[in-house]
Order: C-alpha cells, then structure tokens, then sequence
DNA sequence: AGTCTTTTCCAAAGCGCTTTGGATTTTGAT
DNA sequence: ATCAAAATCCAAAGCGCTTTGGAAAAGACT
C-alpha cells in the first residue's frame, strides 16, 4: 500500500538501475539492452509509475498540450461547429497522447494569448480557427515559431502557413450553377459574417456564377451575419416581403437553413417547390441520424457537403507532424464539397 | 533584445533581490513590504516576466488546468449542448487564470483516466458530464481525492457529492399538467437516453403528471434516444402512422423539436393548432437572435426553458470554490425551468 | 543603552524528470 | 592475449519554481 505514487527515483531503485538508464529504456533510446528494457517496461507496469507530466514538461519543454484559443462567446454561431471540430481533432490528440488545452477569449485578446502560450512553453501548438481575412494571428504565430495549422485560410496565396481548407468557392460556385441550371434567376444569399475568409469565398464563388450566367447582383438578396437559425429566418421573412422575392436561396450553414424552413412553413410554402433551398452542410453530429445502420432517408437539404469532423481530424493530424518537425515543408490541403441533391431544390414555380 | 524569457532567477539579480523573496513578491505573501512589492512588480512588468507553468505545477502539484471528460463520439447529441456548457464554464475559468483540459473518451475509459489525471496531478478538479443513475465515475473521484462537480445528478439523495443541476422532474410534471390543463389526453414523449439520470427524472415527472391526472401510460407513445434532429422526426413520423395519434408531444430538447417541425410540415400539420409541442429548451447560443436589443420574437416553441449556459458558469464556480477549499461542505444547486409559453400549443383540434 | 519583538530578506533544499559527458564492461578483430 | 570499438550503464547538472528554516535589520519597550 504505497502513500505517495511512485516515481522515477522509486523505481530506478526498485530495480537496481540508475535513474538514466530507466528514463532511456522508457522513452526508447537505443543505448539500452532490450533485455532490460523489458525488465524496466515490466517493473513500470507492475508498480504503476507514470512520468509526472509537469517534471517532463520543465525538462523538456513539451507539455503535450494542443492550444484551441476560440472565441465562443462573440460569434456564438461556431459553437455547434466547434464541437464537431474538436470532436474530430481529440480523437486524434488521444490516439497520440495529447490534450486540448482550451481558452474562450475574445478575438483581440488572442494576439496576445498565443504570445503568452509560446513564452510559457504551456502548448506544443495551436490550432487557428475562423481565420479572418488577412489574419493578424498568423504573422504573430509565425514570428513566434509555435507550430500551427490554420482551420481555413487568410489570404488568396496562402503560402506561409500550413492550411486545411474546404473549396468555399468552387461549393458556392457550383450551387449557384445548379440553381440558375435549375432556371433560377433570382437567388438570395444568406451567408456567414464576411471578414471571415471563408464566408468571402463563398460570396466570390456565388458572384462568380451569377455574372458568367449574366444575372445581375441585387443587394437586396445577399445576407451576411452571425449563422443562427433566427438569422435564416428572419432573413426569410424580409426576402418574402420583397416586392419581387426569390425562387431560391443559398445558405451558409444547415443552422439558418432551419429558420429558413420554419419562414417558410409559417408562410405556407414548401421548400423545394415553392422555394428552393441549397445549405452548406458541415455534417453536424446532431442532425444525423446515430446508427448509419439504417436505411438513410434521402437528404432532407439539397448541400453542399463536407464533415468538419474529418477536417478536425485532418488539421489535428497536420499539427502533430509539424510538431514532430517543424522544419518540414508547409503542408496544404483542400478538400471538395460533395454536392447532394435533397428535398430542397425543384425548378422555380409559376405564380 | 533578449533571446530567451525572462525566469524568476534573471529577474531577482535585476532587482538585487533573492528569489525567495520575488516570488514571495509576487505571490502575495505577507512577509514583504510593499515598497519591494512594488519594486519587483514593476520590474516584472517592464522586463515581462511570466512563471512557468510547469516549473510553478512542478514545485506546488497545482496545474491550474480542469479537466472535461467526454464522450463526443458515443453520444453526439451531447455536442451542441457541451459547446454552451464550455462557453459558460470557460468564462469563469479564464477570470481566475484557470484552463481547460479536454479530453475526449468512451465512458467505460473514464474512470481510469481520472485515476491518472488524478496521480499525474494533471488537472486540479474534473467537472462530470451526463452523469448516470448510480455513475460509477463518483465513487471512483470520491476515492482519488479530487475535487470535482457534478453536473446534474446520479441518484435521488444526491449527497456524496457537489452538484447543480436542473429540476428536470418538475418541469416535466408541470408542462404535461399544462397539456392536460390544454385538454390533451395522449401526450407522448420523446426523451433523451434514459440511463442519464437527467431523462430518467424527465420521464418520472412525465408519468408522475399523467397519473395524478388519471391518465394510462402508452408506451407506444414513448420514445428514448439521442437527442439529434432525426430523432425527432422518425418518433414524429412512427407517432402520426398510429392508429390513434397523440395531440401533443413532451421533448427533451430543441433539437429533436426541429425533427418534430419538419416531420408535422411534412404531413402538411401545423405546430400548435395540429399538433401541441413542449421542448425543454437549453438557450443553445445558435437558436438565439444575436442582438439581444432587437425586439425579441414570440418564442416559438413553448417549452421548460433553462439556459446551460449559465448551468456551465454556476459549475465552473463550485468547482473552483472547491479547489481553493477542498475541506468545505458538499454543496449542491437545483434551478428551476422557467415555462415558456410559445406557438406551438393549443388545446387538441377536433377531427 | 540594552533587550525583545517584528519586519524583511535570504541560502538552499526540494519537486521529478531529461540529458550531458563520461566510466565501465563486452564484443570483435588481430 | 591484446587492443580498439561497441554496447551498456551511471553520476550529476540542469529545467524554474516554491518553501523551509533561519539570519540580519529595524522598531518597540524598559
């Protein structure tokens, strides 16, 4: 019955070994015969030791903590985003023995925050999410020399950061080509909040469309805010009080699409055929059905779609490597939207 | 233009100082005066001075971390709900210099892993999520020595441990009165996973209500599950395809509800006139309006209202009262749901 | 002035790990 | 048998903080 638990000097004596000797044969250095080797792995096992995590960390400067610095509280829309993210990236932190370390502050605090991390040696990394447009954290991360990986992107080049982006524009573009294909010509955009680099691309890929298609833009049917259910319906609701409204509408996140449908409804309209409705879907955990046993119902939204779960595994996994070097080449990916035709989309209706 | 970080011994020969008596300085012990007080906090003001965490975790056993357990990937209905509990925890936490530790794991791995976080002295104090009826992790955090709190309950006493929770069996006793007061006869209910101690009470209260009113249970009425949007909308559509449909419908959450509405839109049913819905309403943060100046809508559903967010800032506190005090009295908290009266209840329709 | 407290400060010993720079033993080649 | 090379192990010096147990200086009181 030990009191205290046992450390590396217990059981370095335990078994008759300096205290190196067993350091090294635990964290598999080569100069230690694999005969002890296993007799120290089997006596660390056997008496229960575990390396204290704040001792390693003093000597070695790795606290094995991946920084997530988020701002929940000032756009409360990536909440259900973030938790899908995270979700995604802690499952590769565990597989790898890592944890998130997690701080809520707000966007003009962060600058600081990450200096305060490096100097502090408390993360390994971090993780950039919701990259603005010509983002200031990137420069602050980058003169730092703290390992990250942006979640999106922050300028059109995108070269002196590692990235994992999805083609927000290309997703917008084509959406918008299916709508007008369709026979659509007015299109309302409801998007997210545009200093955010993504939300500016998906606005680029819907102008882009339209002006090939030679539909002029009208303001009056372009949205951008915070993506919340009431922002897709009370956006709605100002577009069905407009003199021409909409035949469809393009929307950044399932989330507004909901107050979309419930505008809607309450209007006696069905989405699809009497309003089409085309909704970036990130997969969201809670909209999906749990066993994917069942037969999978038909889409309920036409989307744009692409699992922020598997983009926070993917970014977890790019900052582990760059962690392990962070003198390897700047890695970039870009993922493509799948394009899924639901219940939502029909051709416009003669009224 | 100093290469490295400042540290405690830089810092005290700046000052002509020992280190005993900076850091005593700086941790605000009485033994100093505050003429050198102030003399070694300016200086570690203008030479920018910060404590290493590790060095400081390894000296006191203190991390300044707490941990999240959780089960994002078992039971995703969690996400969403977990993304405002962190907002409002990670509120307080910041104010008091505390971190996040989140750490994502099946509940059966649960219990070791406080063990570990316990012996690592990783985290000061472990917040437990989604506690079950008679949750093992209790007894197990009871026997490590670690602070922590509950968020809900585990069994009826409620006695060996911290918690704060919501009356989850008044407020379904009461919205199932408010149905039957309404003239509704079969109210059905579709509940979370009913091992969690929370929807266990939900569900007493719901059955409790009925019987004082003289009405049998139906369990084909009765529905338990994960609290997605697909949930909602297959009880919903298996609830219309019944010989004798209910006239209203209890839910565990907003999200299941938005099932509800798009199953009833579909069956070309009305929420409210056709059909009574009562959803227990957390305050997710994304089914809020942003600005909260703007003319607040008539809330659409009528539910039991209580906001997880605030639950969050509420447990964050205890916790840290009762890691500065380990000794104090057990305390506990129980809220109650406010009742909200929205646009989906009515009293049955005849047909 | 001399004694007794208080106040103010310090040297040094941890906390538990990693890692440098050898020392010792074993192996292999001559 | 001899010597160089390879394999195996170790003592001790950090890493940067807190804290114990005094010591020195200052103030209070006869």
């Amino acid at each position: 019955m030990t009191r205290k638990a046992v450390n590396l000097k217990m059981l370095s004596e335990a078994l008759g070994l300096s205290q190196t000797t067993v350091s090294r044969a635990l964290n598999g250095f080569p100069e230690v015969s694999e005969k002890t080797r296993a007799r120290v792995v089997e006596a660390a096992e056997r008496l229960n030791y575990r390396p204290s995590p704040s001792a390693a960390s003093l000597a070695t400067g790795k606290s094995r903590l991946i920084g997530h610095v988020v701002s929940l509280s000032a756009h409360i829309m990536i909440n259900p985003h973030f938790a899908d993210f995270i979700a995604g990236a802690g499952e590769v932190y565990s597989e790898s023995g890592y944890d998130i370390l997690l701080r809520l502050a707000p966007l003009e605090e962060q600058e600081r925050i990450y200096h305060n991390l490096a100097q502090d040696q408390r993360v390994d990394g971090v993780v950039v999410h919701g990259p603005l447009t010509n983002d200031r954290r990137i420069g602050i991360l980058n003169a730092l020399g703290l390992p990250f990986v942006v979640h999106g992107r922050s300028d059109e080049e995108g070269r002196d950061y590692a990235w994992m982006d999805v083609n927000n524009r290309r997703a917008f573009h084509r959406a918008t080509e299916f709508l007008v294909d369709l026979g659509h010509r007015r299109i309302a955009l409801v998007n997210g909040i545009e200093a955010m680099n993504f939300a500016a691309r998906r606005r680029q890929g819907y102008e882009t469309a339209l002006a090939e298609r030679g539909i002029a833009l009208d303001e009056t049917l372009m949205f951008s805010g915070d993506m919340t259910e009431p922002q897709g319906y009370r956006a709605t609701r100002e577009l069905l009080a407009l003199g021409e409204p909409p035949t469809a509408i393009l929307v950044a996140s399932v989330l507004p699409a909901m107050g979309i449908a419930r505008a809607l409804g309450e209007a006696g309209l069905r989405p699809g055929p009497d309003m089409s409705v085309v909704a970036f879907d990130d997969c969201l955990s809670f909209l999906e059905p749990i066993d994917t046993d069942a037969p999978r119902d038909i889409p309920y939204f036409t989307a744009m779609r692409s699992s922020i779960r598997e983009a926070g595994k993917r970014v977890a996994r790019m900052l582990l490597d760059r962690i392990d070097d962070p003198q390897r080449p700047l890695e970039s990916e870009l993922w493509e939207a799948d394009f899924v035709v639901g219940q939502t989309t029909a051709p416009p209706s003669r009224r």
